[in-house]
This record gives C-alpha cells, structure tokens and sequence, in this order.
DNA sequence: AAAATCTGACTACTATTGTAGTCTGAATTG
DNA sequence: CAATTCAGACTACAATAGTAGTCAGATTTT
C-alpha cells in the first residue's frame, strides 16, 4: 500500500515537503515561504495544498480558528517513497544508472567507484521482490 | 548544459526509454510496442514521439520512405541525467535519502549499507559546484 | 461598532500530457 | 491500374497541475 500516488507536480512536491520540514504550517505561513522564493500567490499554495490533502499527502486540524497542516507520512518516509516510485518507474527498478551518475558528478576514486558498484549491483540482485 | 528539459510525463519517459534501447526505431516499431504491452494506438505514439522531437530528445532521419527515430543522447546519458534531474529536484541535492531506500528495500547488512553511507557521506560534501 | 485584514471555499483559466480520430498522399497488393 | 494498406500531418478532447481572482464569513484593529 501507500502507493498508487503518482505524478506529484513540482509545486506540489516542493509543498509537501516543506510542510515536511514545518509541522502545523498554515496556508499563510507556507505561502509566505514560497511567495518569497518564488512568487506564487496566497491561493495558489491553497490550492495546492488543498490538492494535496485530497491527495492523502497532507491533513489539516484547526487550532484556534486556523487550518494547521501537516504531512501524513515522514519526510524520510516520504523521500524513500519518492526514491522507490523513482526507481520503478523511470529506472525500471534498477540502481545502477546511480553509479554512474555518482561517479560521474563527484570526485571518489576508482577505488570508491568499485566499491559503489559492488554493493549496488548485490542490492540489484535480491531486489525486486516486494510488490 | 542540455538541461532545461523537465517534466516528461510517463509515457515520454517509457518512449524515450524504449527508443534509447532500440535506436532507428520507425513509429509503427515503437507503437506496436506499446500496442501490446499498454495498449495505445499508433498515433498516441506518434504524438508523443513528434513531442519528444519537438523537445530535441528525439531526432529522426527518412529512409526509405520511412521516419527512423533515434534518441539524441544515449540510454546511459539520459539515465544519468534523469538521476541527475531527480537528486536535483526533488532530493534538493542530497543523494542520503538513497541510503535509506537502498537500506531498507534490500537485504544488506548492516557492514553494507554503513560502507554505502560513507561513500555516499563523501560524495555528498563534493557536489554542488558544478553549475 | 465600523473599518481593515485574514481565511478558506469556489471558480476558472492556461499549459502540458495522454489519447486518438481524420485525412491525404504514398506504397503495396492483387 | 484499382483496391488496400500505411505513414505522417493535423486536429481535438480530457485530465492534471500551476496559477490566481472573487467573495463571504471570521478576526483584529482603530
């Protein structure tokens, strides 16, 4: 379970885990963050967050006549989410294009690399498994 | 750079994949693909490989009075880059959450996953300079 | 209490993506 | 060569996500 959560919309995903990282954000706190960083209106992180809540991704509680949010999983349960969705569906379940993206954009030796590969290409192995 | 491409939806993705692996492929090709495994109609396909086209991750030659399509980078490029994408925008960065997914999807132990962490933990601190 | 501000529900428009039909000209078949 | 099939261009519609305005009721401020 837990799945069958698709598409999440860049906004939405930036959304989500800022409410993440803040626990009991108001609308107008959240909007405040992003309105900064990126200009979006007051009603559009309403919306949004609204959305994400239909979504099953947030809930909400009033506290003192405000909407309190709140995400319904952890944001490390939720980057693990993420990262497995990711894998599945775009990497078709496999990890190794991390190696060579990890080698290619950092600076480990090649020793480090091998090292890398083995323990990716044990984990390749016996995954695939679990529905 | 090559960036500034974003957002390809799933069945982009699945295409762009699929031509990747099968290079000179003509729209009849991949559609008869996609027929049988997802049940599309030719033409969905040629929509979205113009589209792909149209967004310079396809490229195509006639021959013989035929489209042949090809993927203007390789499978490998574009497996890396997609990773590259998601580290970026939605991990913000940081390859840790990697660790958490791997360790808890896969059966390594504890030696494992902690020698994955440390490479992970260096590589983490090198990346971001690269524009 | 009247005025200003804030919240949240609703409505709505745009762009993107998935999906596919139509139509025309080219190629193949009988 | 006439009938059929095929390839590609065009058109189009639905769903989703980004974006935000309007409006009404609640709250706060003068």
């Amino acid at each position: 379970m837990a799945r069958k959560r698709e598409t999440l919309g860049k906004l939405e995903l930036e959304t989500l885990q800022f409410v993440a990282d803040h626990p009991a954000s108001s609308v107008r706190e959240v909007a405040d963050h992003f309105a900064n960083i990126s200009g979006q209106a007051r009603t559009t992180l309403l919306t949004v967050m609204e959305r994400l809540r239909a979504k099953g991704y947030l809930s909400r509680r009033k506290v003192e006549g405000i909407h309190r949010y709140r995400a319904t999983i952890s944001k490390a349960e939720l980057l693990r989410s993420l990262v497995g969705d990711f894998v599945d569906d775009v990497l078709g379940g496999s990890v190794s294009p991390f190696v060579a993206y990890l080698s290619q954009s950092s600076d480990l030796t090649g020793e480090e690399v091998q090292k890398l590969e083995e323990l990716l290409a044990r984990i390749e192995q016996q995954s695939g498994d679990r529905s």
